[in-house]
DNA sequence: CTTGGAATGTCAACAAAGCTGACGTATTGT
DNA sequence: ACAATACGTCAGCTTTGTTGACATTCCAAG
């Protein structure tokens, strides 16, 4: 664990310091979404259909319960977007087998296309990202982001991750 | 606590590492955000109140145009962020002296107030995570977001940075 | 077997915050 | 004199979020 305590610590937190982080965050993110944009900004979608895709991509099978819970918006909302993904035909709902009131989702052929596409776009931005910064930077900055988010999510991120092994 | 593969270049920049990244800087921003979401949620604004008085805070005096250039949006859209906070009384709007066309904008007393209330709420979180990763995890998080913002963007984020020296 | 609650979907209405396009008014620079 | 710049504003549209109300379907407990 780091040393907590030490001269260059009493620069370390200044209100600046964190200023500096905050700014950063608020540009980086929209470097991180600025490629997908672009790319939906051509279709009739937004980033809300990117958000529904990306994780039903992640875990295909999932319910609408569960995907609620990841995205943190409502119920009404999230139909809104699926509702026009299924139209489309990029998103297939399939009623539960064991609990049928439950709706699992999966990308159609159609639906992982539009995924890569706009995947693609965003891990070529990350993966400039990491190579320009280092394997060190790139596990710091992992460590920086894990600890600003909310225990629930922090927890939802652990678990989507493990699940994927 | 993930090890993020130090050596092994093979293993580094595979697509589930970059995808955990991704969902990581989604999962983070949200948690960046809630804190002064809530805060705002009470009164009669939103994100883009927070974002322009956070910028007219960290330079008084700059101009509607510079503002639009680091805030990315159209005029309309601040314009009418701007004129809510301006008939609030939190910013000031003063004709320029050098150039009497542009408009320099300044928080007002109150409107220091709320950006101290908005940004302590902020920088406690980046703090609490600043604290949890420790001082070279920031450092990583802070080169890879700067290789991830567009050039425009860093370039945006530097000067900002050097004017506040 | 009935009933309460959970999971899902849907309708309606609304708000925040972005966008385009058009137009007007000062002001400045050429 | 005239074009360009900076700003404001009107009007209308889109995306994406919100509440609230209500129906349906189904599981599970009494």
């Amino acid at each position: 664990m780091p040393e907590v305590q030490g001269g260059e610590n009493l620069l370390f937190l200044t209100d600046e310091q964190l200023r500096q982080g905050i700014e950063a965050m608020f540009f980086a993110y929209r470097g991180f979404t600025a490629d997908p944009d672009r790319i939906l900004a051509t279709m009739a979608y937004g980033r809300a259909h990117h958000r529904a895709i990306h994780f039903i991509s992640r875990s295909p099978g999932t319910t609408v319960n569960n995907l609620l819970n990841i995205l943190g918006v409502t119920k009404q909302s999230l139909n809104r977007v699926l509702r026009t993904l299924v139209e489309d035909g990029l998103v297939e709902s399939r009623v539960g087998t064991a609990d049928k009131r439950e709706r699992h989702l999966k990308l159609t052929e159609e639906g992982e296309a539009l995924e890569r596409k706009l995947s693609d776009a965003q891990r070529a931005r990350m993966r400039a990202a990491y190579r320009a910064a280092g394997p060190e930077a790139v596990s710091g900055f992992r460590q920086v982001l894990e600890a600003m988010m909310d225990p629930e999510m922090r927890r939802r991120y652990y678990t989507i991750r493990e699940s994927e092994v």
